[in-house]
DNA sequence: GCCAACGTTGGC
DNA sequence: GCCAACGTTGGC
């Protein structure tokens, strides 16, 4: 089992917006990075779901309920999309801020390189975030 | 195959 | 709204 970070401007697709879907097609990553991370992920999977630009915490977690297929919204089939159903929303949302200021969070690909969109996470950082969003 | 120019992302 | 950081593109 493998964890993951996705993220998502909330003005575009918030998590109150896929609690509301019950269910969303994770399409449109042109990066191939992200698009090898997305090939990675298996059902049962789970991701925390970051808010960028408004917010910029993460504020709940997903699951993969479908692999990887092709993105429907472009022909080319070198980019994948991967469907997420929401699991749960955190108690408390952590904050970049909060990662940031977490010395055992600083290697985290969030700090170190926030552009990118799909993101892994070891279990030891999931484990620490999940601490801090029920403190 | 290198690298400058350009476009995009996202924190501040 | 600005700009740093990064990825991609395209000329050579």
């Amino acid at each position: 089992m493998n964890y993951w970070l996705i993220k998502s401007e909330p003005s575009v697709y918030s998590f109150d917006d896929l609690l509301r879907d019950k269910k969303t097609s994770w399409d449109g990553v042109r990066n191939y990075a992200a698009r090898n991370y997305l090939r990675q992920m298996k059902k049962g999977d789970q991701a925390f779901y970051y808010h960028s630009n408004e917010g910029m915490e993460i504020v709940g977690i997903a699951g993969v309920v479908k692999e990887a297929y092709q993105d429907a919204t472009t022909d080319n089939d070198q980019w994948v999309a991967v469907d997420f159903k929401p699991v749960k929303k955190l108690k408390n949302p952590v904050s970049l801020q909060a990662v940031k200021a977490e010395k055992s969070l600083a290697t985290m690909e969030l700090v170190k390189n926030s552009r990118l969109s799909v993101q892994k996470v070891s279990e030891s950082a999931w484990n620490k975030i999940l601490k801090m969003s029920e403190g």
